[in-house]
RNA sequence: GGAGAGAUGCUCGAGUGGUUGAAGAGGCACGCCUGGAAAGCGUGUAUACGCCUAAAGUGUAUCGCGGGUUCGAAUCCCGCUCUCUCCGCCA
């Protein structure tokens, strides 16, 4: 969420730039501003009466002790009273502060002032893109014909033991899905982030921390008997760690990376989009996260975008990154790229990956802060980007190394898979 | 799952219902001392939100979390969470 001090300090910027998230946050502003005016009143008031009945009850205990025993019992009427108008005070002041807290969270994030105008995906800017989109002979197949005649991934058996969405890898399928975790997470090391094996359940505060509640509740699984979320991402465990964390300087930028499952209700979704990989409800992904100093959150940005570019390069898929435009952001995001890889036979580009600066908007919530030159506490930027989702990049690369012999695979994944070519039987 | 013990600051640890945001020790930072270091000495060392243009200063809240008793709660009472020990179960 959004701090009050940018809010009061600069309403007619922020007015502007939601205005690219298509938001008119005009009236919501001015009543956050109003409840906040109201709860500084009362608290300034609370803490005035407070401060004296601090000071009375001192005075109660300084006569008792010298046995001004009639004295002491005067006051002592006295403040038994006042702690009765104290009540509303109190109450003033927690509902206004309660409905700060319930605006301001429904306030995205600023869009970086270089985010692209647009309404939706048509908006998205294309940024780079490289590789090459192979020519495929007439008889290419989709990757959910490839996995069956491969004999790779059973759709159907997922539906029978658990539900669609929920596919079963086997054989070349399951030692393709290790290895590409394996390569991403030997990758991700050596580029300098520290490994992290995180729950896949999270609690409701953890849940909060990072956004999905209250706004994405439906879309996370929900363990009712503990009260426990299964996690959509691995954002959600690796970012809490730094939930009401003060960091130092020094240890500023924190780079993880951490592999998970992934678990999304996807309600809603239907047709063509959830054929095959193309949407799952458990899915398998490494996912890196940084929390950083302001000043350098861009630089880092920059630093995960090559970085995953290189991963897709390695793979030899065609490659495309997106600067997303205001109306297809997410809520909590400042600044997104895109990833996305040529699926050749299915014929369309699929997301594998989204890299994210979230400025302060996550952190505000986290209350992750770092104490900087001056000792000053300050609130952190936080960034993730998938590196990579494994399904989609599998029906890339089942689709676009499709060959008589058998289905290749990339220089760089042999060594992780330990074999070069799928072959049937 | 059953029984018991516990939760205090960066860490350890004291704590009688009444200037206790909290003794003491350690750690850390800065200063003095030193050729340099160690030792020694001195000073400082939580967070949030108010008030003040800002700094300085100052008010309030916070001793696992939430409530209650009281003029006054780290201290008494209730609920919850977590940790440890023993028993049970178990990859």
């Amino acid at each position: 969420m959004l701090t009050l001090k940018v809010i009061t300090e600069n309403r007619e910027e922020v007015v502007r730039r939601l205005a690219k998230k298509h938001v008119d946050a005009c009236g919501m502003i001015d009543r956050i501003i109003e409840s906040d005016r109201k709860r500084r009143e009362s608290q300034y008031q609370l803490d005035a009466n407070l401060a004296e009945l601090n000071r009375m009850s001192k005075t109660i205990g300084q006569w008792m002790k010298e046995g001004k025993k009639e004295e002491a019992e005067a006051i002592r009427r006295q403040v038994a009273e006042m702690k009765e108008s104290n009540k509303a005070l109190e109450e003033a002041k927690a509902a206004a502060e309660q409905a700060v807290y319930s605006l301001l969270v429904q306030l995205p994030n600023l869009p970086h002032d270089s985010v692209p105008e647009g309404t939706g995906a048509a908006g998205n800017r294309i940024e780079k893109q490289g590789g090459v989109i192979p020519e495929l002979g007439a008889g290419a197949m989709p990757h959910w014909d490839l996995a069956r005649e491969y004999d790779l991934i059973d759709f159907e058996l997922g539906v029978k033991i658990t539900g669609a969405g929920f596919p079963v890898y086997k054989g070349y399928g399951c030692r393709l899905q290790r290895a590409l975790i394996h390569f991403f997470l030997e990758s991700a090391r050596e580029a300098g982030y520290l490994e992290i094996q995180p729950p896949y359940v999270v609690n409701a505060d953890s849940g909060f921390g990072t956004g999905q509640l209250p706004d994405k509740e439906g879309q996370m699984y929900y363990v009712s008997q503990d009260e426990l979320y299964l996690i959509p991402t691995a954002e959600v465990p690796v970012t809490n760690m730094y939930r009401d964390v003060i960091l130092e300087e020094r240890d500023l930028p924190v780079m993880n990376v951490a592999y998970s499952a992934c678990f999304r209700r996807e309600a809603g979704s239907y047709g063509k989009d959830v054929r095959g990989l193309n949407r799952l409800h458990q899915f398998d992904k490494v996912e890196i996260v940084r929390i950083d100093r302001p000043e350098h959150s861009y630089e880092s940005l920059r630093e995960m975008v090559d970085y995953v570019r290189s991963l897709v390069e390695k793979l030899e898929l065609p490659w495309r990154i997106l600067r997303l435009c205001g109306g297809d952001m997410s809520f909590h995001s400042a600044l997104t790229f895109d990833f996305e890889v040529y699926s050749a036979a299915q014929q369309r580009w699929l997301e594998v990956s989204s890299v994210s600066n979230f400025e302060s908007f996550q952190a505000n919530r986290l209350k992750c802060r770092y104490r900087d030159a001056d000792k000053k506490t300050q609130l952190c930027h936080t960034l993730n980007g998938s590196a990579l989702a494994l399904p989609r990049i599998v029906a890339a690369l089942l689709e676009n190394n499709q060959t008589p012999d058998g289905i290749r695979i990339p220089e760089a994944l042999i060594p992780y898979a330990g074999f070069d070519l799928i072959k049937k039987g």
